[in-house]
RNA sequence: GCUCUCAUCGUCUAGCCUGGUCUAGGACGCCUCCCUUUCACGGAGGAAACUCGGGUUCAAAUCCCGAUGAGAGCACCA
């Protein structure tokens, strides 16, 4: 009675989790899975766990757990239970956890569920030929499972999968069922220390009490045999939401042949976490209204986890592109310069007078953090031709009248002052009087040395008074020879 | 081969559940124009899609069936 009315009064918290295996750096599609699972708990006041699958001890590495760590951490996703900061459920490695696998494996064994298996890899590659040929679906034959095979001989623990049809409902996808005929005896354990995935899964979503499990749609095979699996351990059926993939233009799974996949390369190449954490959550889902630039706190307040796409979607990065870019405008740029940090030399750090100048007036031309190299370089006197020095049909004499001109009013500006807004006090009455084409677009050239360029305010104010005197004199003295 | 899943502009998607308001909406990209000394930013506009075939219905992008296409999974990886 008690209980019952505690399963009324009290609903049950939500408990999510990210599990990655430390075999590869932090992939984009892990990443946002997380970000779905994040999402979900925060929305629901509930739990986010993140569990570290490393029982193939072979393919493991620390570096790889170290990279997903930073990962998810510059992306915001902090999580409540996992390495780092623990919790009631812990430990959150599985290679640290294997005696609770034992237990439920031994338990398994003595209710005659599962057995030892001493077929081959051989024989068992040989089989699953023959089944293919002839057509079947490829699983294992049931050779050993009344054979009594000893635990001395045993090559791997397997599983005996009860026949009959096994069906659950996808939060995403709706009811799908699976004939568990074509499932086979799934193998669970190498040996009672060494579990696999499938088995280490359902022990762990149990004893940490995952109440939803949302992973990547190449999952939804695997839930039928975790079921059964649930089924004859006696425990609870957690939802399943299974995500669609994100792939590549070529509409496979994203690798690495087409773009970069891990979260790194996308720091590295400048990307803000926000943008990249806006532009995965808009991977699959959108909100009812047609926002697209969202912060985070509104992705929360806006998700629903069942209007997720069904289908993959593609990856584009000109999309994320103008994300980013729409994020940096919103910097100032102290911000700004903070974050380049990594991609500025320590000789730049200490121009940081000039940088915050450049930033201030560059920054729309800005897509990723890394633009700030090119976005220096602009300010750069590059080499050019004197022609292009002359503004349409302006004849040279005339231009270095018009530049001669500029420099007389720039030289009278003190240094001061040097800044767009009196810079263009200065000029602009000039340029309306001679022509604002023919005065200010060989100060421009002067200035850049190229015919695409920030606006020769704009450079002046960033390169200061006596820099910007002395490009004009080179275009003069150019033009006269 | 077998199993499962999916199907609206080039791309991300709205609409589909609860058929008519859809001559199918938005965003990125693309094109044109405006702003402007150039480029970028910004503003305005434009081209661009319901995979196909049957059915149900007065009416289908929306419901049903089939075909086709695409993807994923079929390990002693996770």
């Amino acid at each position: 009675m008690l209980d019952l009315l505690k399963k009324i009064f009290r609903k049950e918290t939500v408990r999510v989790r990210i599990a990655p295996s430390p075999t590869g750096y932090l992939h984009i599609g892990t990443a946002r899975t997380a970000l779905f699972n994040w999402i979900f708990a925060r929305q629901n006041k509930g739990k986010f766990i993140l569990r570290i699958e490393d029982t193939d001890l072979e393919r493991s590495d620390p570096k790889y757990e170290k990279d997903i760590i930073e990962g998810l951490t510059w992306l915001g996703l902090e999580w409540d239970e996992g390495p780092g900061v623990n919790g009631k459920y812990g430990p959150y490695r599985q290679s640290e956890r294997l005696d609770i696998y034992e237990k439920y494996l031994k338990q398994l064994l003595e209710e005659n569920k599962a057995y030892y298996c001493s077929c081959s890899k051989d024989e068992l590659d040989r089989e699953r030929q023959e089944q293919m040929k002839r057509g079947e679906a490829p699983k294992y034959s049931g050779k050993c499972r009344s054979k009594n095979v000893p635990e001395n001989e045993a090559q791997i623990i397997r599983f005996k999968a009860e026949s009959g049809t096994i069906s659950f409902h996808d939060i995403i996808r709706g009811e799908i069922s699976f004939d568990a005929k074509l499932i086979g005896d799934i193998a669970i354990a190498k040996n009672t220390r060494t579990p696999l995935y499938n088995f280490a899964v359902v022990i762990d979503d149990y004893t940490m009490r995952i109440t939803h499990v949302i992973r990547g749609e190449d999952h939804i095979a695997n839930t039928p045999k975790q079921i059964l699996l649930q089924q004859a351990l006696g425990f609870p059926e957690p939802k399943y939401g299974h995500l669609p993939l994100i792939l590549d233009p070529d509409r496979s799974k994203m690798s690495k042949r087409f773009s970069a996949t891990s979260i790194n390369e996308y720091k590295e190449q400048g990307y803000l976490p926000e943008a990249l954490i806006n532009f995965i959550a808009l991977l699959g889902w959108h909100p009812t209204d047609d926002s697209e630039k969202m912060e985070i706190s509104e992705i929360i307040e806006k998700f629903d986890l069942e209007r997720i796409q069904k289908g993959g979607a593609i990856f584009d990065v000109q999309k994320l592109d103008w994300l980013n870019s729409q994020y940096i405008q919103g910097k100032s740029p102290e911000e700004l310069f903070n974050l380049a940090g990594d991609s500025l030399t320590e000789n730049q750090k200490r121009d940081k007078e000039r940088i915050l100048k450049l930033l201030k007036v560059g920054k729309s031309r800005m897509r990723k953090l890394s633009d700030i190299k090119a976005l220096m370089d602009s300010f750069e006197l590059n080499a050019y031709e004197k022609e292009l020095l002359n503004w349409k049909q302006t004849p040279p004499s005339k231009t270095k009248e018009y530049l001669e001109g500029s420099e007389k009013i720039l030289s009278e500006i003190s240094e001061k002052n040097f800044a767009q807004r009196e810079l263009e006090k200065g000029i602009m009455p000039f340029a309306d009087a001679e022509g604002r084409g023919e005065v200010l677009w060989p100060l421009r050239v002067a200035l850049s040395g190229q015919n695409k360029s920030p606006g020769p305010f704009e450079i002046m104010e960033v390169i200061g008074k006596e820099e910007a005197l002395r490009r004009i004199n080179i275009a003069i003295k150019k033009l006269e020879s």
